[in-house]
DNA sequence: GTTAGCACTCTCGACTTTAGAGTGCTAAAA
DNA sequence: TTTTAGCACTCTAAAGTCGAGAGTGCTAAC
């Protein structure tokens, strides 16, 4: 179906004007607004042929003609002109980074609010999974009698702890050894490394204490398996509200609770997805975001599993800068995050000295 | 202005009604619905009287009349009938405290969720501080020669952790030593000790490695001054789209971004209160909170500061039921907390042999 | 293939109408 | 003095009417 130049021409006008100002829009009032060098007449037959292949549709006869899902996505696939940031955008990106955060979820949350104000759309953000990483340090502290807090930090510096309440006294001493055991055989492994079959001969070692044991373990396979740490970020929700498209209340209410929820947001971007993915409408593959377009980018944190951030906003989004600015975001957060990563290789290796 | 019994009794159904049915109500109506002894024409009277009064109000001549902020206000401190609790709701916050969460955020956040499916309305908490805290353990653990993880445990069990990041190498012995120092000095004092007096005093110590002292120093106030990790938890917000006084969009809009922004949300738990405060309209004192109401416990963690968890909903509250519920689970988070810190210092004394 | 012209369609906002709920007032009853 | 029946009056909300305006599709001429 390849579209003439001019039908081409014609569908994206059309889809440039409306993402802007969305109403359907006339033969005449394209004409009046663009500099096209045929009648009224002519680009009416052009779009006539244009709803005919169902890229444009008519709310009712007598009105303009406003973009199907489908337009959008041959606007997106090929019309559309490439993104380019603006030196403001750049520079807004800039500052937060610079600041020098050394916490990832904060860095990437200040990112995703600077995504929100530029775009005025909506921003989720799925943090890497820990799953993947790579165990740098591992260490129990006993703090009294009765509690231990475990502390773990993957290559990519993220830590992780918990107070560990125990069901009878023990020792510090104990508590030490089982730490070194632990440092012993598990440290440098990725996760994937720590199965059933180590942990067990751990448990075969320290024969003598389950009571201690069992809840250090649990931890362990807790912070690597469970997905309930992943919870989504969120920014922006309430910029929707600006957006003609969204002003039935119960549409609103329903995009809202799936948001709210987490699970349908979380389940949603942990869809196997390209670096760049554009899904408009029921491509997004959720009743709930059947009225939206999204904009998601992949990036990698060292060693990590992909951490996801997706721009949300109506059909009529504007892809262009939308597109433009997920990708530079994930290939500057990636790369960084890869900078560092390699730093702490790096500094890995430099260590084996100390033990 | 003692209210002669028969005007309280038709203020308390008219509030009675509008509370589950949201539309002015008139003297033959309310008749028809409930057994008073006397005719609409008296009731009509009466309703006259309360509006002069202040506690009802008329959209327009001629339809019923629907509470004031005032009248609520009369209902919440003289009228509504006593809170009870259901069997299902005492229910339903025992399971979610007989998981034993160790985490208390976590404990909170699931109580909220239960809190805020029960009532249908808005729950925002707001987490004790840890400013005031006592230090139970403090610990820097080398993870390689530029990298360090502070852990500090607070008598409550709260962990907090940074990884650090060091400009220049430095060996582990080093770090151990600061270790100890810093255990030797804080640990046992209250947040509020660890003045700068203190924290001089160590520098003096250990003058040779400023390069270390100064981002551990520093992540130690920030943990207790900073605000920044007192973040507003929030839950159903999209419950409130269920109420025909939010379907004006812009109004909504406005409520989200004010919960949303969560600096609004945040100051506004942190406002002194009593154990239990309801706030209607503009008694919330926020300009985004004139359409609503508020039902704000209070509960202590420990020897924390308060922790606050407030209820939101549209003026049109169902008072009792909430105020019943926000008492009931402050209490009952309270005690829990209470009897978990008295174990704690329990085993804090037992401990001391160890050191 | 393009365009001017024209009859036709449909929505949207403005205006009108009407049913119904509710009121306040008055005068009689308790 | 308080309560009540009765009634004229008020106001809204929903339904109906109407005309302007934007846009279309078709036809015939260029």
């Amino acid at each position: 179906m390849a579209l003439s130049p001019r039908k081409q021409q014609i569908l994206k006008l059309i889809i440039d004007d409306y993402i802007h100002h969305p109403e359907p829009i006339g033969s005449k009032t394209l004409l009046s607004r663009h500099d096209i060098g045929v009648s009224s007449a002519t680009i009416r037959n052009e779009m006539a042929e244009l709803e005919n292949l169902g890229f444009l549709e008519q709310p009712h006869t007598s009105a303009g003609r406003a973009p199907t899902h489908l337009g959008y996505r041959f606007y997106v696939d090929a019309l559309m002109q490439p993104p380019i940031l603006t030196a403001y955008e750049a520079e807004r990106f800039s500052s937060v980074l610079n600041e020098k955060i050394t916490n990832h979820d904060r860095l990437v949350e200040q990112l995703s609010v600077a995504l929100s104000e530029i775009t005025g759309y909506t921003v989720a953000v799925l943090r890497p999974e820990i799953k993947k990483a790579y165990l740098r340090h591992i260490e129990l502290l006993p703090i009294d009698s009765q509690n231990v807090v475990i502390v773990m930090v993957t290559g990519e510096g993220i830590v992780k702890n918990k107070l560990i309440r125990l069901d009878m006294g023990i020792q510090p001493q104990i508590i030490y050894r089982l730490s070194r055991i632990l440092q012993e055989r598990l440290i440098g492994l990725s996760m994937a490394e720590i199965s059933l079959s180590r942990i067990n001969e751990i448990r075969s070692v320290m024969s003598t204490n389950h009571s201690v044991l069992a809840p250090v373990l649990g931890f362990i396979s807790e912070v690597f398996e469970h997905e309930d740490e992943r919870d989504v970020f969120l920014e922006g929700a309430s910029n929707l509200f600006r957006f003609p498209e969204y002003s039935d209340l119960a549409r609103m209410q329903a995009f809202y609770r799936f948001l709210e929820s987490k699970r349908g947001i979380l389940s949603f971007l942990s869809e196997p997805s390209p670096r760049i993915r554009v899904a408009i409408g029921e491509e997004n593959g959720y009743e709930e975001l059947r009225d939206c377009s999204t904009v998601t980018g992949t990036y990698r944190l060292g060693s990590l599993s992909a951490g996801r951030l997706a721009v949300i906003g109506p059909t009529r989004m504007d892809y262009s800068k939308v597109v433009g600015l997920v990708d530079y975001l994930t290939r500057r957060l990636s790369t960084i995050m890869h900078r560092e990563e390699e730093y702490n290789e790096q500094e890995t290796r430099d260590l084996a000295r100390y033990y």
